[in-house]
DNA sequence: TGATAATTGTTATGGACCATATCAAATATC
DNA sequence: GATATTTGATATGGTCCATAACAATTATCA
């Protein structure tokens, strides 16, 4: 290839840096451009990704529940009878994966596993008096800490269509 | 708790199901009802991440090229002369884990780094020829094949709107 | 019916990604 | 010039994701 290792050919373009990064003439750490990246929608939407779930955990702190954790109890509570196979798979996860998550949740009482009379293979899937009590303060603090702060952010018509846009992605992509 | 082993109370809700989950009377399996999932910013975010990056590696099979490969040779193109804490950390990605990121681009000569003559700790970050050439590629099949499918998806207005919110969150959140 | 195939939950395992501590070399600070 | 800081790097552990394989149970069907 072309490129001399060790090599200092200076000057060149506004954004040089071959000598001296830190500051040419004792200035600043200039900052660097994000350029077509911040048009890059996968980068956008990672980086989106990371701060809401970073959120979501210091909301739900209290409760010890993270997001994959309050989804299997949302979905189990929607959908209670269900065995882990329906469970994990409608929540992307792999049932092996999902075994761990649920001994999780069900040493803290949270969610129980019930051997289905009718398929004695499966476990049935159920919240527990603790699992729905701890499940509706999880909600109040996601709908009053996390979610508002979206609606502050964004205005409530913005949130509504930013999460119909993520559906059609999540969906039809 | 309440809930006792290997029980069976069944038919209460609409959405019953203690007694054989696939079809009571050879029916359809019954998909599962997301609920207040699919409210959730935090879950359909992902799953929006998720198949976007998905798409985007399919795009970019030929090239072989990760997201983040991609966003390190963007970044070091529009940003060429920096050292790896100053690549490494706008990208968020932490020094430790990067020079690994970055023996794979090197070992492909798409990046070089080389050692500063005013700081001789630091590496300077460069694109090799063929880096700029592979670059170029990359950007074509990701506008044509990758963001090219969000126009279709959103409409052209809407697709600028959700990187605005994306990226509003991304930074105000 | 009984032999075979499929399903369920589970374990083991490996890979990818992320985070911390630590190190040697080089530089900055005082 | 002694000490502290910075840079790239290694080692390591944790979490998440994916596959193979297994025992128990059920479904299939000759």
């Amino acid at each position: 290839m072309t490129v001399s290792k060790t090599a200092e050919k200076s000057s060149e373009k506004p954004g040089d840096a071959t000598k001296g990064r830190k500051d040419a003439a004792e200035g600043l750490p200039e900052a660097l451009q994000l350029g077509e990246l911040s048009e890059q929608l996968g980068y956008v939407l990672k980086r989106a990704q990371l701060k809401v779930f970073e959120n979501f955990l210091r909301c739900m702190a209290s409760l010890q529940l993270t997001p994959a954790q309050f989804s299997v109890l949302l979905l189990v509570e929607k959908n209670p009878g269900r065995n882990q196979t329906e469970i994990a798979s409608t929540l992307g996860i792999l049932r092996p994966n999902f075994v761990a998550l649920l001994d999780n949740l069900e040493s803290r009482d949270l969610c129980a596993r019930i051997r289905s009379t009718n398929d004695r293979r499966s476990h049935i899937l159920v919240l527990t008096d603790k699992g729905k009590a701890v499940l509706t303060r999880a909600k109040k603090l996601v709908a009053t800490k996390h979610e508002s702060r979206l609606n502050e952010l964004l205005g409530q018509a913005n949130r509504e269509a930013l999460l119909g846009m993520l559906s059609k992605i999540a969906n039809e992509f």
